[in-house]
DNA sequence: AATTTTTTGTAAGTATTATTTGAAATATAT
DNA sequence: ATATATTTCAAATAATACTTACAAAAAATT
């Protein structure tokens, strides 16, 4: 039903537009412009039209968007709609942090399993999430038709995990560790590289942020 | 010293090939090709021989790059040389895993301190890292001379802390909430939205991805 | 010593993304 | 009703980033 060639950075953005229409919604506004939702999300207000232009003609000139409108459309769009199930794997420090990360609250997303190697943990329900071993990874990710994996697991492992993962059917993965994977083409991976993510800023500070 | 004016994307490229780099250091590897490079953080080669020659002609014709002398000019490009202090605001769940998360392993940052409200953990040592009230955050930032802070804080606080740090003197920020933070132009926010990334990547998945 | 191979550095071309502009449609005010 | 304000939508332009291509330089080979 949507357009499939939507540009990336679009498609980037769909999830803020969509939280923030969440909470107009809550707080009872029947409508809002592209310049009012500009200046919340900070996005550019011409940006906005045009992301919402791609899947046709949401707004009235003169008026604006209707706040209701716009939100069942992007749910429907983010697939908001029906649950996305997904795994975590690496239940340490982060991983933990990860299992209590309410995803669910603005969101269609649960961690419904999680796996690690650590006997204390394994076989047990840890934050409201089962814990398996790793070995049944490949296995359990099939069986449960998980798509989806959040990774946080040591560096080490990270590559060998993510092939189990994908033999188990994964097309997608949150990665968390240092790691550039190598997945077949029609995997994706989304990495998020904390220590990066600070250099960089610090980077931009002392440069450029004389 | 350094070029003030590089591409955006480059710079946010540089973590990634500094880390490769200490990797292929600690090898014991001399020298590395723009061809094998590319291999192994999946970045085009050509783009990787552009990046580097914002620095001036970095590599040697036929024969590639020189490790150590790549190594020793990213550290002082990428600030590496001296430990930059960050700290962190918010010691729930997440902050309290990024408090244990090794930035200072390959890198130069070191949270040295935290920012809480909990009466049990204020005043006290948390994974190595002392936590102060909230109450002394702006004060204590600009005594200790931080310019980057972690806000790991409920997004209900969110603004109101950024707007407190900053008027510690705080440049940078690196948000986990949700809120798109209001601050001055000289101040960088990078935002690390978990929720966002999750959902992006389904949204790909789903329709991109077959 | 000459030739072949490797590999950088950079220019030119392409693609992607963002911004600007203005006409058209709607709403609001007079 | 008419005029004026908003505000979307789309086209044109600008900015940014990526890719391809190749000459020049160095190294390796014959």
């Amino acid at each position: 039903m949507t357009a499939e060639n939507i540009p990336r950075a679009t498609a980037k953005r769909l999830p803020i537009y969509y939280r923030y229409l969440n909470i107009l919604h809550d707080t009872g506004k029947q409508r809002i412009s592209s310049t009012e939702l500009a200046e919340a999300v900070q996005v550019d207000s011409a940006t906005i039209r045009r992301d919402f232009s791609y899947f046709g003609a949401l707004g009235k000139r003169g008026y604006g968007y209707d706040v209701d409108n716009l939100l069942s459309f992007f749910k429907q769009i983010l697939n908001q709609e029906h649950l996305t199930n997904v795994a975590l794997i690496g239940v340490g420090n982060l991983g933990h942090a990860l299992l209590n990360f309410n995803f669910h609250k603005d969101g269609n997303v649960r961690i419904s399993a999680a796996f690690d190697t650590d006997d204390k943990i394994v076989n047990k329900i840890e934050d409201g999430v089962p814990v398996y071993p790793i070995e049944e990874l490949s296995h359990q990710l099939h069986d449960q038709q998980i798509k989806v994996i959040i990774l946080t697991v040591p560096a080490q492992v990270a590559q060998s995990i993510a092939d189990d993962a994908v033999a188990g059917g994964v097309k997608g993965i949150l990665n968390f560790t240092p790691i550039r994977l190598q997945v077949p083409e029609d995997v994706l991976v989304q990495n998020v590289d904390l220590t990066n993510e600070l250099q960089t800023l610090i980077y931009f500070i002392e440069n450029f942020g004389k």
